[in-house]
DNA sequence: GAATGCAATGATAACGTTATCACTAATGGT
DNA sequence: ACCATTAGTGATAACGTTATCATTGCATTC
C-alpha cells in the first residue's frame, strides 16, 4: 500500500512552505493567498495525489463532526422513523450519525456513554432504556434525552404529550357512546405505566363514572415487538371470553392493540360493531391490520426532528441554559377499529 | 467547559511517566507491569476520570475504526433488522456504524461514496438504491453489497436466494392443490423484477400447467411502504371483485400482501379458504396481521451478519481475491393465510 | 527616503496517543 | 563475585493537520 501524500509533499513539490499549502487546501474562507501560489499548489496537490487527511483534521481540532443516538433497539417499530428525524436535521447540518443500540441492557447503555466521551461526539440524543441516571459519564458531551417523563426533569428533553394524547382517545370514545372501557397497559421494563392508570381513574371521576378494576390489564413489555405481542395475545386469549366485555378496549401502545385486534377476529368478535379497540404510537402495522387501527399517534418524526434541532442549539450555545423541556401534542389517527358503542339491547 | 484528562494528567497524579501510563490503559494485551503501578494507574485515571481520547489514538494507528452502511430508508420494514444484524457484528469487532440513508437517491448515494473516502471509513455495506455503478467513487475503500442480483458481479454481495424462495412458496401452493395462483409484483424501482416473472412461467411450464396473463398483477413500489400499500390496495380492490378469481395470491413482498389481505377481508372472501395469500420477507406486520401471514422468510439479521462478517474478512485481507457472491437461503414460513385450495365442486 | 501599513508567506508549536529505544534494578546461572 | 538476562520503567519521537506568531516584501504616506 502506497503512503498517501500529505501537506508536506505537497509543498515539496511547489516549493512553498507547508503552512501555505494548508492555507489553500483547508477549504476555509478568508484566506490570504496571492492568486498565483494557489493556483500552483492546487495543481501540485493534484499531481501527488493528495487527499486531506481527516482523522489528523479532526484531531487538530479535536472535533468530530459527529454525532450519536442511543436507542433501545432499531428494530422496534418505534424508532426507525425517529432516527430518520434525527438523521434528516443532522445530515442537513453536517453532521454524520453513529448509532447505538444496547436492546434494553443498562449496562451496554452505560457503555455506550462512556463510548461517546471516548470518540469525542460533538453530542447526543438519547432515549433512555434502561437508565434513569447516570448521565453524567457523558461529562461534557451536550446531550438531549428523548422522554415525556418529569423523572428527566434537570435534562433536556423532547417527548410526546402522552397524557394528553391518552385523553383524546378516552374522550371521543365517551363521545361514541362507550362507558365501559379497559385499559390495556405495558409492563413497566421501561418508564414506570403507573401514569396512565392514574389518568384512567382521574378520567372517570371527572365523569362521574366508575373504574371496573377487572377492566386495567397488564401486559409485559418484552425484549422485542414479537415476544410483547406474543404475551398480549396470550392475556387477551383469556380476557376475551369474558361474557362482560367493554365495550372498548384502550391500549397504551400499538402492539398490545394488534394483539388485541387478532384474538378479536379469531374469536369472530365483531370490530369495531362489538368493541372498539384504540392504539397508541401509529406504527405502520396499524396501517395494514384488519381493520386499520385506530391510534393515538405519535409524531416520531417530528419528535427527530425537534430532538435534533434542540441538541444543535445546545451545541452552539456554549453556557448551559435551564433545562429545557419539549412535549409534542398527539392526535387522534381515526381508522376502523373505533366505531359508535353498541347500544344495550342489541343482538 | 473543563478540559478532558489526558494520560499527561493521570501520570501526574500517580507520578509516574506517560509512557507507563499508556502502557497499562492502552488496553494491549502482552503488557508488561508491576501490579501494584498497575493499580496505582487505574485509580488515578478513574480518579482524575480519564476517558482515551479516541479521535488522538486513531489519529495515531491512522484509522478510524468506523464503518459506513448505505440504505434507502431506514423506515422500509426490510432494513432494520438488516442493519442491527450488521451493528451486532461489527460491534463485537470494535467499529462504530455510521448510517446513511439516501431515500432511493441517485446523487446523494453517490455523495454519500464520496464522504465515505473523506472520513477514512475503514470499509462500507451497501444496500444498492439507485447506483449500479459508480462504486469507483469508494476508491481503495472496501465494501460488501447487498444484492442477489447477478448485475453486480463484479464485486462482493450478500443476499438472500429470492429465486429459490419463491419456489418453495410456489411448490407449496401448489402441493395444497392450487392449481390457479395470482403473481403480485412489486415495480420495477429497485432491481428489475423480470426475473420473477420468468420464473412464475417455467414454474408453471415445468408441471405442465398454462399462466393465465391476467394473473399477473404489477404495482408500483412507492417511495415508502404506506405509498407501496396504497397503491396494492388499490389494485386489489379492483382485482378482487373478480368473478374468475385465483385460490392463491403469491406476492413479491410482504406490503403487497398485507394489502390483498386487508381488501379480502373488506370483501369478506375467506382467507385462507376460499384464497391463500403468500408474501415474502416475513416482516413483522405480517405477523400481526388478520390472519397471520404465511411469508417466505428472508433472514435479514443473518445477511446483515453475513455482510458484517464478509467485509470484516474483506479488510483483514490485505490483497483482494476474486469476487465472492453469498445467497443465504429462504425458508417459507407457513401461518394461517395459507391453506389447502378450494375444491371445484364447493359452495 | 525613512516610516508606516498591510498582504503574503515561512517557521513552528501544539493536539494526545502509541511505539521505540535506552536505562535501571532485579534475577539467575556459572 | 561477576556477567548475562530480563522485567519494569522513563524519555522521546513520531502521526498530519491547524493556529499563532514572526518575518518578508511591497506599496503608500509624509
Amino acid at each position: 500500500m502506497k503512503k498517501r501524500a500529505t501537506i508536506v509533499d505537497v509543498a515539496k513539490e511547489c516549493g512553498v512552505s507547508q503552512a501555505t499549502v494548508a492555507r489553500v487546501l483547508s477549504g476555509q474562507t478568508g484566506i490570504r493567498t496571492k492568486e498565483s501560489t494557489r493556483k500552483r499548489v492546487l495543481e501540485a496537490a493534484k499531481k501527488v495525489g493528495y487527499q486531506r487527511n481527516a482523522i489528523a483534521a479532526n484531531f487538530r481540532l479535536q472535533k468530530t463532526n459527529s454525532i450519536a443516538v442511543s436507542i433501545a433497539d432499531i428494530t422496534n417499530p418505534f424508532f426507525p422513523e425517529l432516527v430518520k428525524g434525527i438523521q434528516e436535521v443532522l445530515r442537513d447540518a453536517g453532521y454524520s450519525v453513529v448509532q447505538l443500540y444496547n436492546d434494553w441492557d443498562a449496562e451496554v447503555e452505560q457503555e455506550h456513554f462512556d463510548y461517546m466521551v471516548r470518540t469525542c461526539v460533538e453530542g447526543a440524543i438519547i432515549s433512555p432504556s434502561a437508565s434513569t441516571t447516570g448521565f453524567d459519564a457523558l461529562q461534557s458531551t451536550p446531550f438531549v434525552l428523548l422522554s415525556n417523563s418529569d423523572k428527566f426533569a434537570t435534562h433536556d428533553t423532547v417527548g410526546n404529550d402522552s397524557r394528553n394524547g391518552m385523553r383524546l382517545a378516552l374522550e371521543r370514545l365517551c363521545q361514541l357512546g362507550h362507558r365501559r372501557i379497559a385499559l390495556f397497559v405495558g409492563g413497566s421494563m421501561r418508564s414506570g405505566s403507573n401514569w396512565r392508570a392514574e389518568l384512567f381513574h382521574e378520567f372517570h371521576r371527572e365523569r362521574g363514572l366508575s373504574v371496573d378494576p377487572e377492566l386495567i390489564l397488564e401486559s409485559d413489555y418484552g425484549v422485542s415487538s414479537t415476544s410483547s405481542f406474543v404475551a398480549a395475545r396470550k392475556i387477551m386469549n383469556s380476557f376475551l371470553d369474558r361474557p362482560d366485555l367493554p365495550t372498548a378496549i384502550f391500549s397504551s401502545n400499538d402492539i398490545l392493540a394488534l394483539a388485541t385486534l387478532q384474538v378479536a377476529n379469531e374469536k369472530e368478535i365483531d370490530v369495531p360493531g362489538r368493541l372498539s379497540v384504540v392504539g397508541m404510537d401509529g406504527i405502520f402495522s396499524g396501517e395494514v391490520s384488519y381493520p386499520p387501527l385506530t391510534s393515538v399517534q405519535k409524531n416520531r418524526r417530528e419528535i427527530g426532528r425537534t430532538a435534533a434541532l434542540a441538541l444543535l442549539g445546545k451545541i452552539k450555545a456554549s453556557a448551559d441554559g435551564p433545562a429545557k423541556r419539549q412535549l409534542l401534542s398527539c392526535k387522534l389517527l381515526e381508522r376502523g377499529s373505533m366505531g359508535p358503542a353498541m347500544t344495550g339491547s342489541e343482538d
